[in-house]
DNA sequence: CAGCGAGTGTTCGATTTTGCACAGGGTGCG
DNA sequence: CGCACCCTGTGCAAAATCGAACACTCGCTG
């Protein structure tokens, strides 16, 4: 069935009872409306309407017309308000991806801005492949390192994260820990499976350790947060999560030259939404938590 | 909420992904998809698609928009199915009309047809007020008298009504029966409340029998009926429906100038549909039964 | 890495749709 | 009984819509 619009106007037509009047109401001139008529019941091979001068009255089938008309009529005004009334509120799904490292420090402030907008329901996805902004898959990103430089998305610079240099106590009850930048060399290291060292600090890493004392790699940060728990060597940990944990030693002070930027991204489509623009507000105003030295 | 034609093909992007998927499946170019999207969206200020090269992948919105159009389409296409069968089946509402007179003669006929089409409900309508075929006010009507000469409306011949003169028994024990011409105006006489003299034989009463012999006036036919069974007077009658009373002894025999031709009418729109076709064939099946002498 | 296919987006001319003016007819009221 | 009003119906011009062609982007494959 094509054609929608005339059976919009023959709805109006079997409501009014007339041509005139059904003109009226959809803003038409009543000669449109005639020549919907006159083309939907040819189509439809049957008459909708018994014309008389009086107006027009619905047969069984424009009557049976009318009754179906009239809840997608009723469906449709719903559905425009749920629509239009869906970007002012902030309620829905919110669907937020991040590198899976940064998990721990967003999970209490997605949790926390949930409590809210209990009409809110947050997906926080992660994972080894990046979602993609300009399919849909998710709301809002939160990259980390080069700015990202998608043409459809917003990129704003959410805060620096900033990384020091630690080990574990139990390494240096058996290995000591550095104390001057010499002893580095004497050292064993955990480091990214990034050949291509795209983090900072893994290029500064290349620099001051040989080769082969880096003694544990993998591409996951979280296994390598859990190598320097396990005293397998030193590592770079984010400043934030490593001050909570009393059982790590600080072996270097944060450089600036191993801050990691950390941008928030959406798509320009949704960027204006309320729900997005409510989520981005509450994550910068949770920054000064991970400000820490 | 206007312009349905766009939900629809609002809706056949998101079930097809493709802007170019959908313009197949709508017949039309994808120019004119993207411009439907376009202007849909900026009515309901909210994007129902997010744009990309692979496709157009739908939003909240536009999968609610999915949801309500698809149900939407379900409903049209169930809607047209109905219509484009109801004229080819005998099914649905069937609204006859006639002078109210007729009554005891038709409502047999009519429950024989409505038991051999048991998806039929039939709406036999009588009342003072003639019903308009034009304004969808009933089926087929059933006049009597002059040929109905309505433009719109297509008449034919249904059969003769014959009419003859009875007195009840009891009038006949009262005041005899008159056995010849000249004793008609010795008796007294029901007639119809006509001053206009329509029907043939209230001219012939008047010419063959003093105005201050009709005792009895009334306009309804059921009420002449009866005041001929009580032996008020000697009437007109029906030869059908008089002969099955045997307390009903006939004065004079009928006469050709006394027969009342009765008109099978329809209006032009619904005379080809199958019901109507139906019901036609049918009364004029029992013609037979009421021609009797 | 270059070519290719699929898909989006835009412009311009043609076609369809729409609106306007007017004619015709029925109904009701004074 | 006539008149005024409301409704339908129809040609014609204007406007909005549509379709064809082209440019561009992305992803896949040999």
């Amino acid at each position: 069935m094509n054609s929608w619009d005339e059976i919009r106007t023959a709805y109006h037509v079997a409501r009014m009872g007339t041509v005139s009047g059904a003109a009226d109401a959809l803003g038409v001139h009543h000669a449109t409306v005639i020549r919907h008529i006159d083309a939907l019941e040819q189509r439809l091979g049957a008459k909708l309407f018994q014309r008389h001068a009086r107006g027009y009255t619905a047969t069984e089938a424009g009557e049976d017309l009318l009754r179906v008309a009239q809840t997608t009529d009723d469906q449709f005004s719903q559905l425009t308000n749920r629509i239009k009334g869906r970007g002012a509120e902030v309620a829905g799904e919110l669907v937020v991806t991040s590198v899976e490292s940064m998990g721990p420090q967003l999970v209490p402030v997605l949790a926390e801005f949930q409590a809210q907008h209990p009409q809110l329901s947050i997906r926080y996805l992660t994972g080894s492949r990046l979602l993609r902004l300009e399919y849909g898959e998710a709301h809002v990103a939160i990259r980390a390192g080069n700015p990202p430089d998608q043409p459809d998305n917003v990129v704003q610079p959410f805060f620096r994260m900033k990384f020091a240099m630690y080990a574990a106590k139990s390494y240096g009850r058996r290995h000591g820990f550095p104390e001057r930048k010499e002893d580095l060399r004497k050292h064993r290291f955990v480091a990214f499976d990034e050949t291509g060292a795209r983090a900072p600090f893994s290029r500064w890493l290349r620099d001051h350790v040989p080769a082969e004392n880096v003694v544990f790699v993998s591409g996951d940060s979280r296994v390598l947060e859990n190598a320097v728990y396990a005293g397998a060597g030193i590592g770079f940990l984010p400043v934030y999560g490593a001050v909570q944990r009393d059982d790590l030693v600080r072996v270097i002070d944060p450089d600036d030259s191993w801050t990691v930027p950390v941008w928030l991204v959406t798509h320009v489509d949704l960027h204006r939404s309320a729900k997005v623009q409510a989520l981005l507000s509450h994550l910068k105003a949770q920054i000064k938590r991970w400000d820490v030295e």
